[in-house]
DNA sequence: GAATAAATGCAACATAGTTGCATTTATGAT
DNA sequence: ATCATAAATGCAACTATGTTGCATTTATTC
């Protein structure tokens, strides 16, 4: 079970390590790490939760949220992760590492919290109307709540 | 001048002060202050914003930013505000104390921050479709950004 | 294995907002 | 008009989220 694990692991970290590194960012454990998790869901960490959650890796625990931050601001200009907002104070973060994710929103339960990804966007269309009234690089933030089928009363 | 402008603010603050009443709040120099900045403004206000502006008004000099969140709790439980917020970290408030303003979104540029309003909403429709995957009580936080034709280089 | 540039930790700060509690004020009843 | 009372306000402290400068540690390159 120890060989395993290890072995995916290191077969892993080697693949992340060269997107690290593609990026001119160094391999450290906890890039690692917060690659992993951000990976491993489909979307939507906040900083906190991802700090939080590092500290169940014993030779990460103790690590600094500064360092969260400041490497989801790196990954970001990187374009490995994206970030969104809905109405939560914080920032979230999604992983796409392959710009594989088209342009899309998301949906979240506000009873409990959980995110689906939605594929289309209505909106895209429309942006050109308020490009005709003179303004340029027009981009939207757009997010949908309800309350999913596991949370009616 | 000075009878006619205590004269139309007394005026205004009688109409105001019925607002507050009918939803069960005492009239107090610092509602009626927030509800006239409000309302003089077509659209959004940060709490920050509102406090610091009402410290122009010698009578409200010093008033604490407690006092200002709470009462915009209030404003908006009493619909007499709506609010949004943008990717800034604060939230927004814009005045519909007669739920005058229908469902609509804004534009925001993101050199100069000012805000327009837009009067349809592309997204409503859309969400039938949320309905018939489960999800009851749909909303959707929609808004836009752009540079205005002012701040183009 | 050493040099060096980047990453991390840490303390302090910033912003936005909330809460409990004591004091003050608006209002309805007398 | 005054009084009782509930509500509003001020204040201090606290929370959550995020940022910055600087010293220390670590990953990488030679």
């Amino acid at each position: 079970m120890k060989r395993e694990t290890t072995l995916s692991q290191s077969f892993s970290d080697r693949r992340l390590g060269q997107l690290l590194k593609r990026h001119g960012m160094k391999v450290t454990p906890i890039r690692l790490g917060l690659m992993k998790l951000l990976r491993s869901q489909k979307h939507l960490w906040s900083a906190g939760k991802l700090h939080e959650t590092l500290q169940n890796y014993p030779e990460l625990k103790g690590i600094h949220r500064t360092t969260v931050y400041r490497n989801l601001k790196q990954f970001e200009a990187s374009q490995l992760v994206r970030s969104t907002f809905f109405d939560t104070r914080s920032e979230l973060f999604e992983w796409d590492a392959k710009h594989a994710l088209e342009h899309h929103h998301h949906i979240r339960c506000r009873h409990c919290h959980a995110v689906e990804m939605l594929d289309s966007c209505v909106v895209e269309k429309y942006q050109s109307k308020l490009k005709e009234k003179g303004y340029t690089r027009v981009d939207h933030h757009l997010e949908f709540s309800g309350i999913c089928f596991r949370c009616q009363n």
